[in-house]
DNA sequence: CTTATAACG
DNA sequence: CGTTGTAAG
């Protein structure tokens, strides 16, 4: 058991950023810099490594690491870290899951930090078509992640879950049931990760409504808050031991997600 | 033989505004009304009817008619007239140009307004290979419109014509010899229509070098008047009697081709 | 470089 | 509504 504040918390983060390349235009470099954390996951890079700009595909001072879909533009996780990570994971060992950039598992140490874009559950024409390939991915992590858990680790599950978990969730939770990203079979599988210990890291220290982390980009809801908390940070139980707050920056403005993070007691990597 | 200036002459213009409803936000409907003009003809409308906005697509005071390609924001011509033409073709009576929407030859009594977007002759791979699609098309409304001139019309050509006919219609001729819109092959089907008696009004009037109205829109070149003449308005000697001047309006914005005209004896019409 | 499209979110 | 890719110019 650790003793808690023995040393200033390190803070970890998670961002979709609906595009890197838009979201550099409008001062990601800023944000990165400015953002006091050890580790960032982003997802929907939505660009190769050698399409970005330099000072974000190799920043000064950071260890980066980019997994992007074949599909051009579309889909794609990155990951900074001031420290080396030792190995990185990318594969889920599927192909529909691994061509499409969705996975990145950094070990530091006893940490693991899962950086995560799921599914979105649309498909093309606006129906639910997506759904089923996105709840296999979630079980398909599932089971990999319990694995890692079992094997010692501390594992942070951080990203873009596109599942709002309940009612508080969400603004418009009535209107939204038959909606991909609030189906009773995704919130189930939300559902299942928490009964297996994993805990909403971000929900365990603020009880409040009105937390959100997506906004749709249509009609200006952001302004009015009509959104929805789909990014999360998970913690197993070994890793929410060293868990000393977890926020949400709803301010922070460049893609229709905020960024989400955790403040971890930095034993977890010893 | 007309009495000159026996009235103000009317203004014909045309224009390549390279996409209408982008033009439209960049003022197009306040240059419309301001510009004096009796007819305007346009090219790359690039849009159907109901997808222009309804002050453009049926102007007060404007007897309006568009001949849009099949092909979703690709070509298109229209035409602006203050009095209704007497009647409208847009067919060559050849598939591969007739779905193109590159013609309008409008009857006013005895003037024939032709307002035509000739093809470009770059093809997919930045080659030259829509060269062949191009020259046929020449020579088919060369043939049609020699038939209306034999038929006792008065007949105006304007448009973009996508060739600079002389080394004195682009600002750097010893580069773009084998560009197209300055090809030999080209230049010549220029020199056709001239030859058969067709009248370049714009360098009737001016023999400057320098005067363009294309510039390419890569590399801010348009500041540097580095640019073409591509864009004319052809009299058939019986119309060239009415021609009381000829005009390029280069300061015009909106599109990487400015306007042009002709400003006539109103007797043309009777 | 800019206007369009479609896919995707 | 906005990002991205692609076609076209």
């Amino acid at each position: 058991m650790p003793t808690r504040r023995s040393k200033s918390p390190i803070r970890i983060l998670s961002w979709n950023v609906n595009g890197l390349r838009a979201c550099a235009k409008k001062g990601f470099g800023d944000w990165l810099e400015g953002s006091g954390a050890e580790i960032v996951g982003l997802q929907e890079v939505r660009a190769e490594p050698d399409q970005i700009p330099t000072e974000l595909s190799q920043p000064e001072h950071w260890h980066a690491s980019f997994s992007p879909a074949e599909r051009k533009g579309y889909s794609g996780v990155g990951l900074y870290a001031r420290r080396a990570p030792d190995r990185i994971h990318t594969a889920l060992d599927e192909t529909r899951f691994d061509s499409e950039g969705r996975v990145q598992i950094a070990r530091f140490g006893r940490l693991a930090v899962a950086n995560v874009y799921f599914p979105n559950g649309n498909g093309k024409d606006r129906d639910n078509s997506r759904v089923p390939y996105k709840l296999d991915f979630y079980r398909r992590l599932f089971e990999r992640l319990q694995r890692l858990r079992r094997s010692g680790a501390r594992v942070l599950v951080m990203g873009d879950f596109n599942t709002a978990h309940r009612e508080i969730d969400l603004a418009r939770p009535k209107a939204n049931r038959r909606t991909s990203g609030f189906l009773p079979e995704e919130c189930a599988e939300i559902d299942r990760w928490l009964d297996a210990g994993w805990i909403d890291t971000y929900r365990h220290f603020d009880p409040s409504p009105d937390r959100y982390t997506w906004w749709s980009q249509r009609f200006g809801v952001r302004a009015k808050n009509v959104g929805w908390r789909i990014d999360y940070v998970l913690a197993s139980p070994a890793a929410m031991k060293f868990v000393e707050n977890a926020m949400i920056y709803s301010d922070v403005q460049g893609s229709d997600h905020c960024p989400i993070g955790v403040e971890i007691d930095p034993g977890i990597f010893v």
